[in-house]
DNA sequence: TTGTACGCGTTATCAA
DNA sequence: TTGATAACGCGTACAA
């Protein structure tokens, strides 16, 4: 029945239209829905139809990227896709890419700026569109600017703060956030407070202390810095959960009292419970703990970990947004660098009002 | 300096063969170091670099692709980016490709069967040469064989065993799992054992429970079946945790004693964690629990969560390996469908010798 | 050693 | 209503 194919190759539009009997131009009208479709006869389209499903036809993409001069693709370039921060992330971005013709191509560099780089010029030899590069942690080091810039992609960081160097930013309001979660500590009555601030070279850990000062200055809390500790530079996720783990152990063996602990974000706050829990000391019940993202082990965990939560979903989903308009509209104008986007207490089990009584 | 490109598009072949003075052919086979660029100058080949480098020329991967006819590119199809189980399968997959000239484009199907078709299209549009779908849960509803037939892509599973539609499927051996499950649990004393079954539909599921009742066989040890629950289907990750956590509850309720629990997963190990610490009971004091998979929490957890893990970057190292071998050799010769990975004993703190005394 | 011409699968333009 | 033809950017015989 079905025309024999030239060759083992794809089915092409060549042989949808051999074997429909029309020539390409026409084939490709009616199955694109161009505007000159409306002139084809109703049974002309019908049967090219039925014989491009039959023959299993599925346009060339990179072909039809060729002529059209457009791919139709924006580039999801992950830093570390293992952190479990940007699974959500990720999600965001699929779903407002989801509505458009738009497709992601989602590469991990692995952690490796090498491979990051690598990659990047995969993305830019596949003519994509518009980049959104899913920052955690420190990729400080790497410069995509140079070679994007050359090639005017429009381009925008979600979980990180690149607009020092007028890349165009989505982040939480992580002053806000930090503010939220020690003005939530306050509130259920604690004043001896612990903290594991995150590394330094992280902005996001700087502009959480900021938040978090900014409270204690306003109730007149004062922080008392042998309560304080603060992680070194990291290289992976993993690495925050034993930093939590490790600093928490060694503020407890001073034995300076404290009733709750405030993390630098949820796998650090996860490590600080480890380290309670070998100490001996409950939480809630001896020491509350509040941490900052909400990670999907957070809800996950016993208890369930109070924190702050990011709006990965929406961030993402703002993200993509941001380069399709980007696409869209040459409007240069300087559009807004800086997208902070709004945190959320999340009570969970964590935390609790401190108890009057003194245990222990 | 610079000479200006004709608009403003990418940098094209032509424009560093018309700066550098040279012929596109000549620039193409520089720079692709072809067989005849061993006949070109060398200070021929040194300018055409320079020149490549400083306009910043990207090879169309799509223009080259289509001259090729080869897009060198692998498709990774998953059904749910969000499940903690599939990151580490990502890694693998990355990681066996990196070395390769293939590159993976990575699509996540977000749960929804019409988003996997829809995705599965556009791959095929792409002309992957290659395959790999990860697998969780249920999609077994989904046929994608059909159109992956047509094409004669090759494919790979990874996380689910699809070899009864004659896809080639990687996954742990659930049985020996099971097995070792059940064993690590007996050995450590325990005879009162509850289990929290997956659903019906997982096949993984069932395969565990076939090495967990050849291990009660065994040794002789009688499975009460009033402490045996099993979840129902299930629609996406988390609901597994709040199912391990509702059963548990009910199990505790029935006043059935029990000094360990097993559980499908170890999502939803956690939600039995949490039931058993919402009814009082500490884990493993009180109670030990296993899961299965390892998914990155279970060791963040408090206890650390034991565990039978399935080696997941090998397994997605595996499966990317295989289509590699597909595409390589049309050694179409029956291969081998089904390939089973040892799974692992993870021995943490939730789970500990049963100890003598009766505590409540 | 280098240049010319053609093909890859599609789309757009222009004729018929 | 439909069909022919010229790009699109690149790789590669083949010729020079």
């Amino acid at each position: 029945m079905v025309a024999r194919r030239t060759n083992s190759t794809h089915v092409t539009l060549a042989d949808v239209a051999r074997t429909s009997g029309f020539s390409a131009s026409t084939v490709s009208i009616v199955l694109n829905e161009a505007p000159l479709s409306r002139y084809v006869a109703a049974a002309t389209k019908e049967l090219i139809r039925r014989t491009a499903a039959e023959l299993g036809y599925h346009p060339d993409a990179m072909a039809r990227s060729l002529s059209r001069r457009r791919s139709q693709t924006i580039g999801v370039l992950v830093y570390d896709i293992s952190d479990p921060f940007c699974m959500a992330l990720l999600r965001g971005i699929e779903r407002a890419l989801y509505e458009t013709p738009f497709l992601p191509i989602i590469m991990d560099a692995d952690n490796r700026p090498d491979q990051f780089e690598r990659y990047l010029d995969m993305l830019i030899g596949r003519r994509v569109e518009g980049l959104v590069l899913v920052a955690n942690w420190i990729f400080a080091e790497i410069d995509p600017l140079s070679k994007i810039d050359k090639n005017h992609i429009p381009i925008t960081v979600v979980g990180g703060d690149l607009t020092g160097r007028g890349i165009q930013s989505v982040v939480v309001d992580n002053e806000a956030g930090g503010y939220a979660a020690i003005e939530h500590l306050y509130r259920m009555g604690h004043r001896k407070i612990a903290f594991v601030r995150g590394p330094e070279e992280l902005v996001d850990s700087s502009r959480r202390w900021v938040g978090i000062e900014r409270f204690a200055a306003e109730v007149k809390l004062r922080l008392d810095p042998r309560l304080i500790v603060q992680l070194p530079g990291l290289k992976d996720a993993i690495s925050s959960f034993d930093g939590g783990m490790k600093f928490t152990a060694e503020l407890v063996e001073t034995g300076r009292e404290f009733t709750a602990l405030l993390a630098s974000d949820d796998l650090t706050a996860l490590g600080a419970i480890r380290a309670l829990a070998m100490a001996g000391r409950r939480v809630p019940e001896d020491c509350s703990v509040i941490g900052f993202d909400d990670i999907p082990h957070a809800a996950l965990n016993t208890p369930g970990l109070t924190t702050i939560r990011q709006p990965m979903l929406d961030m993402g989903s703002l993200a993509a947004k941001l380069v399709l308009d980007a696409i869209a509209g040459p409007a240069e104008s300087e559009a807004k660098l800086l997208h902070l986007l709004a945190p959320e207490l999340l009570v969970r089990d964590s935390t609790r009002k401190k108890t009057t009584g003194l245990r222990k």
